[in-house]
DNA sequence: CTACATTTAATGTAGATACATATATATTCA
DNA sequence: TGAATATATATGTATCTACATTAAATGTAG
């Protein structure tokens, strides 16, 4: 009841469009309330994102369209959220040696101590949002969702 | 493991961190595969949601604010929205006669011809993005996104 | 070795969003 | 009543995003 309560709608013309709705709702939810942690501190949930996989390659550069690749948001102004982060001092970039055309991208210290201020906030929103859900839900929501993630990689597909 | 294809990540600190994630890349691509069929239409998933409001009221012409509470994404900008309806033809906006602070909003006959030429190819993605779950899994899906849903109110809710 | 194609990143631009403020109307209550 | 408050919508503004284009470096074929 709780969906149909948030749109004022009574129906919905399938389960399946139910479910649609339902995911965009919820993430929508979950990002205001990531931005909420983080705006405090100034940064952007696309901003963090970058951050957590710099520190995820643990002191290994990466290029710009690697990182693009494995945001949660893959647009297109990778280099832009970068410009961001230089600017605040969160993160360095210097032209590749061996190829000129790309740019390393590093975390800096300043940015691991900021991720590490917010590590423990960002894990309590994981932990309260989910925390009606017990281990079997849990699994079957990421086995369901996982499965829709494999159709819409088909279409999308398809579509190139 | 198609998440962490998705975002070339090999572990997760958690399973609610996982589903966390799995929610926005779903969502994200969801809203991706809309947009395409919207695009040359001339018209955002947003507008779009909004249109599809305005029809559910059956001819009862609605207001700006009571829109913004059924919209998938309550922005603060469903003026500027409708005002895109209306420029187009779809929808049409007037001062509210008992309250003139309110905008009574309502579709036009264009905006009907519209949508309607919108249901097949909208049904389609819903149906096909989800094809892969069976009922039951449907069910749980939906059950445990709407726990999800409700823990995020209560989060949003303390913080106003 | 040079012309053409490809890859990588940065930039231009229009439009959209978040957040704050303004404006007009309505309600409350002293 | 009429001043203060509340409500509904519109607007200002900085930032962000999508989409297209550009610029620079590299790869490749003749």
């Amino acid at each position: 009841m709780n969906l149909e309560k948030h749109l004022s709608q009574t129906s919905f013309s399938s389960e399946e469009q139910r479910l649609h709705l339902h995911i965009l709702v919820v993430a929508r939810q979950l990002g205001m309330l990531a931005r909420r942690i983080l705006q405090p501190h100034g940064i952007t949930p696309p901003q963090y994102n970058v951050l957590r996989i710099l520190r995820g390659q643990k002191g290994h550069p990466i290029a710009i369209q690697s990182l693009a690749e494995r945001m949660v948001d893959p647009s297109s102004n990778t280099s832009r959220i970068i410009d961001k982060l230089v600017d605040k001092g969160w993160a360095d970039r210097q032209v590749c040696p061996s190829d000129r055309r790309r740019a390393d991208v590093l975390i800096t210290d300043s940015g691991m101590t900021l991720l590490a201020s917010l590590d423990e906030p960002m894990s309590v929103l994981f932990q309260t949002t989910m925390t009606d859900l017990d281990a079997t839900q849990l699994a079957a929501l990421n086995d369901g969702l996982s499965q829709v993630l494999d159709s819409t990689d088909i279409l999308i597909e398809q579509q190139s």
